[in-house]
DNA sequence: TGTCAACAAAATTTCGATATTGCGCGGAAT
DNA sequence: ATTCCGCGCAATATCGAAATTTTGTTGACA
């Protein structure tokens, strides 16, 4: 049997000198809560009990609520006074407004970061892209799983992109537009797959209209490449796709 | 989904709660908390320790620290781990950020309400301007202080134009934004005064415009209007306005 | 059969206390 | 005089339980 002070354990030993040593349990627990919302461990529209995730956290109510007051405010749970919080469940419509406003906020930050891109901010670029081709999509051939190594190279390399627009908030809230269709990607990836898809070449002809300095291009291609991805969801004709 | 929804006035009311009125301790501290620094009660700077919080609410420090953590995850407030909050400091690089990303986004926000909007949004934008016109903007007669009657009136005005864009995560966006900046103009206002500026009429102006349809003057003439209320104050040259 | 009230069980919210951590002061050693 | 170490105070983070509120069930009554 384990002792009960094996909470420390995990992490790392709470030494002192607080910026990279020691971090709070809270953010340990609300980064583990995002991190399994995310990657599909905590399913949209599960309810949230405070008391499962206190025993699966290992955790009191409190560092737990914390972290869910914190995810609500991002909008990836929903936060109903005096009857808890559930994970944010997905809807065609929501989707869909999610897929304009991606188009029209990133579309404008990557217009941005293409205008104020040195070549440091062009060879990350490429850099990305050219992990993100090594890396294979699926873990096994039969694409029935995304690799979580892949979405991560994903998510960096499109992060990469929008990295030298010079405006701190329109970035963040790209990024945590991204963040919200994490969620539709993830269930999107294996039920509507696109066969005629080629999206290593899409990520390319991106690279190469930003790396052109051709904004508009870029723009227009991002915005293609983010509709396509609604589209092979948003072809089921269920209004509510989990939960 | 983005739950700052109790934008529209300080008590939400839901539907079926059972106890009359009986809204969560947290969310009135938070509400409260919330209008105390945007009403400059609580000065941009200021450390907020949870044992004065406590007592300047009345609750548990539980509550209030749920309180910070929201406003945290919005920007109002900055949480240090391990060192507590204060509340978000002023500074002239953040304001041009922030203005950029409002000529940006509330401008694309405004193009969408306008080719949305039917006659009730025009009516309902009349209208408000009109409260607006017959609102005095300051207390007394020496533009010492700024009415908080005005203040209100002018945010509604706003939000009345933007109310149009069927797009809720990016009116959503629009409007916080619309609430960090609500911090520098109350610092703006009795300091850096622009005597030559007819707010009313910019305004009549911009409803005009609307009104005809043309979205493109419509966004020009609100990016002025955002841009002036920035020089304003950015013309003093000290980095740091506040704490 | 359907409605309603009371009661019991479960979950959420709130509290107050304890455990940790950061910070400054003072004293000892170099 | 300066640096370093340790003690103690103040503030934060975390806990666990009590207080409220919701939810589900049973049984009486029309």
């Amino acid at each position: 049997m384990v002792s009960s002070d094996e909470r420390t354990e995990p992490v790392q030993s709470a030494r002192h000198r607080s910026p990279l040593g020691a971090l709070t349990r809270a953010e340990q627990v609300y980064t583990q809560l995002r991190a399994d919302i995310l990657a599909g461990r905590l399913l949209p529209g599960t309810k949230l009990r405070s008391a499962e995730l206190t025993e699966r956290y290992d955790c009191s109510t409190s560092v737990v609520r914390e972290g869910l007051t914190r995810l609500a405010e991002q909008g990836l749970v929903q936060a109903e006074p005096q009857h808890g919080f559930h994970v944010t469940s997905l809807s065609v419509d929501d989707l869909e407004d999610l897929t304009t406003a991606r188009c029209e906020l990133e579309g404008l930050v990557l217009r941005m970061s293409i205008e104020h891109g040195d070549i440091a901010w062009e060879s990350s670029v490429v850099a990305a892209n050219h992990v993100l081709e090594r890396t294979p999509i699926y873990l096994d051939g039969d694409r029935a799983l995304m690799s979580e190594e892949w979405t991560r190279c994903h998510a960096r390399f499109h992060e990469a992109l929008l990295a030298a627009c010079p405006n701190q908030r329109l970035r963040t809230m790209a990024l945590s537009l991204r963040d919200a269709a994490e969620l539709y990607r993830r269930w999107s990836g294996p039920v509507g797959h696109d066969e005629a898809r080629d999206v290593p070449g899409e990520h390319r002809d991106l690279v190469d209209a930003a790396l052109r300095g051709d904004a508009t291009e870029a723009v227009r291609l991002l915005e293609e490449h983010l509709r396509r991805t609604t589209r092979a969801l948003g072809a089921r004709d269920r209004a509510d796709i989990t939960g």
